[in-house]
DNA sequence: GCTTCGCATGGAA
DNA sequence: GTTCCATGCGAAG
C-alpha cells in the first residue's frame, strides 16, 4: 500500500513508468511525454510500449522492487515481473485462483514444452489451453510480456509467462493475423534497450501467436526463422478456434486473474480480423468495458478501469495525463486525452473527449467498448460491440468463456469488404436490430446520443459500421443498467410474478438429470420448464377427478383426466384421453351451462381470442396454478403431478416424495437434515397462512352471503382455493393417478396437509404473503383471462 | 445560465 | 475494510 502510493505520485502505470525510467526519467516525461508527447503516426503506442518493454529489463530491480507490493495484488502481482521468482508465484496464483479445475497440470509445463519444441502440440493441452494460449508478442507487448525481457535462461520462463503472462500482459492476447514482421523487428530494434538484439523480441517471446491467414512476411526476416518458430505452432486447433469463435476471453488465466472478468476483452477471432483489417496484423485485445450512462453520455469522459488503464497505457504521473491517439473502429484515429484524477489515495483514470468517437460509433450505454493494440503498428484500437442480447449478455459477467457472438456475416456492416486497417468490430447485426432500446439508462443515452450522434466523423467505414439508431439491443449493462432493464422489461413481458411463475411452470418434456445432494436426490432439468394451457379441475358427483379444458380452435370444452398436462395450444385433436372427442367436430360432452356451474367460465370467455400469446401464456399459467393448488389442495389429494409445480407425475425427488412428515423412502419422521427441517418449516409457514387465509375467507364469505342472500357460488375450480373447492369435490384420498403404493401412502399423508404437495425448497417463504401459490391461485381463478 | 472541469461521494465488488 | 468506479456536484470559465 504505502508503496503503491509512493508510486501514485509517479507513475501509475508501474510498466509504463519502468519505461519511463529507463527511457526518461518521470520527472522528465512529466514534461516531455505529458505535454509534448505526441504519439508518431501510427507508431505512438508502439513506441512507448517499446520503450517499456525493453526497458522492462533494465528495470527489473526497480519492478522488483514494486513487487514487494503489488505481488499482494491480485492484480498487479505478475504484471511486471519477469523474474524466476515471480513466476513461481505466478504459477501459484494461477493455479490458485484460476482454471484449478480445469489446469491439472499447469500450463506451464506445456509452455515449456512449447517453447522448446518451437511449436506446440497442442493435443497435450488441458482445457485451459484454449485461454491461455493466447499469445503476445512483438514489439509492443511491453504491457503484456515481460517475460520477453528475459531471454537465455529465462527463455523457459519467457515461455512460460507468454502463456501466463504477467498480469498486464496477460490480459492482451495476441494474435497473429498474419506473421510478418520486419516492422516489428525494425520497430523493435529501435525500441530496443542497448544490448539488446534486434530480434530479441521474436526470439525471446513466447510465441503462441493465433495466427489467422497466410504467413507473408516473415520469411523475409533476420529472425524469420525464430518467428517461424514460434508462429508454426500457431496453427490454431479447432478447441482454439472454436474458442474464438465463441469470444473467450482473449486471455490466459493469468490476466483473469488481473482484470475483474467484466474487463476481459472478448474478442472473437472475426472481430479480430475485422479489426486488423490488413492481416498482416497483429491483434492484441487488450481489454473492453461496457458503456456505463456516464461514460456514453455527453460528458465525453470515459472512465477507464484503473487496472487496464495502468496497464495497457502510458503511464502519466501528471493528473492532465497525455494525448493518446485511438484509433476507432472505423479506422478514423482519435485523439483522447488519457489522464486521471486522485481519488480516495487512487487514481481514476479516463479517457476525454471520447464523445465525439463514441457518437460516430453510436455507442450508447451498455455497449462495449473493446482496446486493442494492432502491431505492428503499435496502434491502440478502439472498437465496439454494440449490446447484444440479454441473456448472452448476461453470461459475460460470470461466464464470459461462453458468449457466443454472433457470426461475421451477421454483420453486414462490418464485412471483410469494408475492413480496413480500421474496420470496425463486426457486430451481432441480427441481434442488434432486433433488440430495442429498453432501459431507461440505455433510452436516455440513446435519445442523448442520438441528437447530435449521427454526424459521422469519418469516412464510409464508419456508416458501415455504426448500426444505425434504431438497432438498440437488450444489453449487459453494468448491474445498476441491468437492474433496470429487469424492472423495466422483463417484468413486463413475463407479466406475472416470480411467485407465479414459480407455481405455474412445469417440468419440461426431458427427463431430469438425479443429482444427489447430500444424499438426497433433487431433479436438474437442462431445459427451461414450459408452460401449460389452462385447465379447469372438477371434481364430478361420482367423485372422479378431472380437469376441462379448452380447445385451442372450436373451443369446446373437454374432460380430460386430472394428470393430463397440456401444452399452451391444445385442441381437440390432442384430446387422447377421450378418442371420440378428439376432434373439433365432436359436441361438447356437456352444455356450457353445466360447465359454468363447475368452472368459473366466463360468459363471454367462451371464444376466447386466440393467438394472443398473453392469453396463451396466461392460460398456461392458468393451468399450472391449478396444478399446483390442486398439489396443495384436499380435492384432489392424491395427483402426483401436484406435488411440486415443477415436477411431473411420478417425480421420486426429494421434494416429490418426501413428505413434511419424515414419512418415505429416505427420511424418518425425526430426521433433521437441512431438507427435511426446510420442508417442514415450510410446510408450517404454509400451514398457517393457509388456515389464516382460511379463516378470513371464511369471514368475508359469511358476510357476503348475507348481503347477497346466499348466492350460491359456482362450484370453484379445483385450482382455486383449495381447502373450499375441497369441500365441494374432496375425493377419496386414494389417487388414481398415483404411481404406486409408495405414492399413495404419501399422497394420502399429504392429503392432511393440502399445502404439503407445494412445497417447494426454492421459494422464499417471507415472499408469500403476498404471492402464495394459493392467493396465485386465487387470483387466476376470480380472473381466469 | 450553460458547459466544463475537478473532485467527492457512495454503492458495489 | 479496502478498492474501484459510476455518478453527483460545486467551482470555474
Amino acid at each position: 500500500m504505502c508503496a503503491r502510493k509512493s508510486h501514485n505520485a509517479m507513475a501509475p502505470n508501474h510498466i509504463w513508468s519502468s519505461s519511463m525510467h529507463m527511457a526518461q526519467n518521470v520527472a522528465d516525461r512529466k514534461d516531455n511525454f505529458v505535454k509534448t508527447w505526441r504519439p508518431p503516426a501510427g507508431q505512438f503506442s508502439s513506441q512507448w510500449r517499446q520503450n517499456n518493454m525493453w526497458s522492462m529489463s533494465t528495470m527489473q530491480s526497480d519492478l522488483q522492487q514494486r513487487l514487494a507490493y503489488e505481488f499482494d495484488r491480485p492484480s498487479g502481482s505478475e504484471k511486471l515481473l519477469p523474474g524466476r521468482t515471480f513466476i513461481h508465484a505466478h504459477e501459484k496464483k494461477f493455479d490458485d485462483m484460476h482454471d484449478k479445475p480445469t489446469t491439472p497440470a499447469g500450463m506451464n509445463h506445456i509452455i515449456r514444452d512449447r517453447y522448446a519444441n518451437g511449436h506446440t502440440q497442442h493435443s497435450s493441452l488441458d482445457p485451459t489451453y484454449a485461454y491461455t494460449l493466447y499469445h503476445r508478442e512483438g514489439p509492443n507487448q511491453s504491457l503484456h510480456d515481460h517475460s520477453h525481457q528475459h531471454h537465455g535462461e529465462n527463455d523457459h520462463l519467457s515461455a512460460r509467462k507468454g502463456v501466463t503472462p504477467d498480469p498486464c500482459s496477460s490480459v492482451s492476447t495476441t494474435f497473429k493475423l498474419d506473421s510478418h514482421h520486419p516492422s516489428i523487428l525494425k520497430d523493435d530494434s529501435s525500441a530496443l534497450p542497448a544490448g539488446l538484439p534486434s530480434n530479441f523480441s521474436s526470439a525471446n517471446g513466447p510465441k503462441d501467436h493465433i495466427r489467422i491467414g497466410p504467413t507473408q512476411q516473415q520469411q523475409q526476416m533476420a529472425s524469420s526463422s525464430l518467428q517461424k518458430q514460434f508462429y508454426s505452432h500457431s496453427v490454431i486447433d479447432n478447441d482454439f478456434q472454436a474458442q474464438l469463435r465463441n469470444g473467450r476471453p482473449r486471455m490466459d488465466a493469468k490476466a483473469r486473474s488481473q482484470l475483474l472478468p467484466r474487463y476481459w476483452p472478448r474478442i472473437t477471432d472475426q472481430e479480430l480480423q475485422h479489426l486488423s483489417g490488413d492481416s498482416n496484423s497483429v491483434i492484441t485485445p487488450l481489454f473492453e468495458k461496457m458503456l456505463s450512462a456516464s461514460d456514453a453520455g455527453r460528458i465525453g469522459r470515459l472512465v477507464l478501469p484503473k487496472k487496464c488503464a495502468e496497464a495497457y497505457f502510458p503511464a502519466i504521473s501528471q493528473a492532465e495525463g497525455l494525448p493518446l491517439k485511438v484509433q476507432d473502429a472505423t479506422g478514423k484515429e482519435w485523439v483522447f486525452q488519457f489522464r486521471f484524477w486522485p481519488n480516495n489515495n487512487s487514481r481514476m483514470y479516463v479517457l476525454e473527449g471520447v464523445t465525439p468517437c463514441i457518437q460516430s460509433m453510436q455507442l450508447q450505454a451498455g455497449d462495449t467498448v473493446t482496446f486493442s493494440r494492432i502491431d505492428p503498428e503499435g496502434k491502440l484500437v478502439m472498437g465496439f460491440r454494440k449490446a447484444t442480447n440479454l441473456s448472452a449478455e448476461q453470461d459475460q459477467p460470470t461466464k464470459p468463456a461462453n458468449v457466443v457472438p454472433p457470426p461475421p456475416e451477421a454483420n453486414s456492416k462490418v464485412s471483410a469488404a469494408d475492413s480496413g486497417p480500421s474496420a470496425a468490430v463486426p457486430r451481432p447485426i441480427k441481434v442488434n436490430t432486433e433488440i430495442k432500446i429498453s432501459s431507461p439508462v440505455e433510452q436516455a443515452t440513446a435519445s442523448k446520443i442520438d441528437k447530435g450522434a449521427l454526424a459521422q466523423k469519418e469516412g464510409p467505414g464508419t456508416s458501415s459500421s455504426s448500426p444505425g439508431p434504431v438497432k438498440r439491443k437488450a444489453t449487459s449493462v453494468g448491474p445498476k443498467i441491468k437492474r433496470f432493464r429487469m424492472d423495466n422489461e422483463e417484468s413486463m413481458e413475463l407479466k406475472i410474478t416470480w411467485e407465479e411463475a414459480q407455481e405455474l411452470l412445469r417440468p419440461p418434456p426431458k427427463a431430469p438429470s438425479i443429482v444427489i445432494v447430500d444424499g438426497h436426490e433433487f431433479e436438474e432439468y437442462e431445459e427451461p420448464p414450459i408452460l401449460g394451457r389452462r385447465t379447469y379441475f372438477v371434481t364430478d358427483q361420482s367423485g372422479e377427478n378431472h380437469q376441462w379444458a379448452q380447445c385451442e380452435d372450436c373451443s369446446k370444452w373437454r374432460k380430460l383426466p386430472v394428470d393430463a398436462l397440456l401444452p399452451s395450444k391444445w385442441t381437440c385433436a390432442d384430446n387422447k384421453w377421450d378418442p371420440e372427442r378428439s376432434s373439433c367436430d365432436s359436441a361438447q360432452e356437456i352444455n356450457t351451462e353445466e360447465l359454468t356451474e363447475m368452472i368459473p367460465i366466463k360468459p363471454g370467455a367462451a371464444k376466447k381470442s386466440k393467438g394472443t400469446d398473453n392469453i396463451d401464456v396466461s392460460d398456461g399459467l392458468d393451468t399450472l396454478a391449478n396444478l399446483a393448488i390442486l398439489g396443495e389442495g384436499e380435492s384432489l389429494p392424491s395427483q402426483p403431478t401436484t406435488r411440486h409445480p415443477r415436477h411431473r407425475p411420478g417425480c421420486s425427488c426429494i421434494v416429490c416424495i418426501q413428505p413434511p412428515s419424515g414419512k418415505g423412502p429416505k427420511h424418518k419422521q425425526t430426521c433433521t437434515c437441512n431438507v427435511c427441517m426446510t420442508v417442514r418449516r415450510r410446510f408450517r409457514t404454509l400451514m398457517m397462512r393457509r388456515e389464516k387465509r382460511q379463516q378470513s375467507e371464511k369471514d368475508v364469505g359469511a358476510s357476503r352471503r348475507k348481503e347477497v342472500g346466499q348466492s350460491s357460488e359456482p362450484v370453484p375450480q379445483a385450482g382455486s382455493d383449495a381447502p373450499p373447492t375441497n369441500t365441494t369435490s374432496s375425493p377419496p384420498k386414494t389417487d388414481t393417478n398415483s404411481e404406486g403404493p409408495d405414492d399413495m401412502a404419501v399422497d394420502n399423508k399429504r392429503t392432511s396437509s393440502p399445502i404439503k404437495n407445494q412445497i417447494d425448497l426454492n421459494s422464499q417463504p417471507e415472499r408469500e404473503d403476498e404471492h402464495s401459490p394459493k392467493s396465485d391461485a386465487t387470483r387466476l381463478r376470480d380472473n381466469p383471462t
